[in-house]
DNA sequence: ATCAATTTTCAATTTTTATTGAAAGTTTTG
DNA sequence: CAAAACTTTCAATAAAAATTGAAAATTGAT
């Protein structure tokens, strides 16, 4: 398979990828087509090489980086805003992780506390475990995903299979 | 708050929660119903209490048995189909966690592998890298979510607290 | 301060995804 | 085996989400 080929591949398969897991497909897209560009690229370039109009390709843009998964660069002699993906997968990941958890981990804590202010009575109370039985375990997914964003990648990774063969 | 008005509450929250993790809101809202239901539902309740037809709650019902989130069970003198969801909520995770893996993962990994038969050049090299390192991730999580599913939760993460500490 | 280059916004539109509901299919009962 | 009870399917429709593109805003060079 070709190069050109191969990127256009990967770029279509992150897009799916992506939205199985509840990201827009055209963010995926241009977060692929940055992660195995050579060079940064300008909004233009984006939007030729995925056939997207300027305002998708910017909006798509200004979120990676809210994300913490594209930088801005500038290239000298050119007023153009550039963008370069951030290659390391481990830190991709941890940033990954870190955002969901703010935007939608700990919205979801707050929400189930809420609830289990729910009048007490007799047919309340299964209730009130069951969710109970939720925040436990969101918290200790929660709490497994600090250990691994504060953790090296090869001693986090090391250590747990250490302990579980 | 009244207890209808939480659980109420509770499918909602969960519905937006499933959509964010690309999870029809639908088919979450039905799992979020049977969660907090003291006893099984037919399809008839599920779509009374949801106000969806019947071709949707038979849909999701599906789905979610399929997910191995929800079970059939029959009621004595009676001919309906009801439903019950696993309150086990470290169960759930796991199950959620395998068929993810199955269905997404593991695609994503034989694509992946698929990419790095790209013709070699000089070029091609770092697209070649960024593809290992993105499998190299991803098979490590990978790794993790075995040992999630295979491992007891509190032996999981007592040991896991207990080294990072 | 001007103005061309560039970026951002957002209402309108298109595309995708989810939902409906009625017809077809299946199962169970008498 | 007829027919009622119940379940499944799927083409049509509706709703939601993504995308466009042109106008407005901003930037920065002179």
């Amino acid at each position: 398979m070709e190069l050109e080929q191969a990127k256009q591949q990967f770029i279509q398969t992150w897009g799916n990828f992506g939205t199985q897991w509840g990201i827009n497909r055209s963010m995926a897209q241009v977060h692929a087509l940055l992660l195995v560009s050579e060079r940064p690229l300008s909004t233009e370039e984006v939007m030729e090489q995925l056939s997207i109009s300027r305002g998708n390709a910017n909006m798509n843009i200004r979120d990676l980086i809210n994300w913490n998964l594209v930088y801005k660069e500038s290239v000298a002699g050119d007023r153009k805003e550039y963008f370069r993906a951030e290659k390391d997968m481990w830190e991709v990941a941890k940033r990954i992780i870190k955002e969901r958890k703010r935007r939608e981990i700990e919205p979801l804590q707050q929400h189930l506390s809420e609830l289990k202010k729910v009048d007490q009575s007799y047919e309340s109370i299964s209730f009130v475990a069951t969710i109970e039985n939720i925040e436990r375990l969101v918290s200790r997914l929660d709490g497994l995903s600090d250990t691994l964003m504060k953790a090296d990648e090869h001693v986090f990774f090391g250590k747990i299979l250490q302990f579980f063969k």
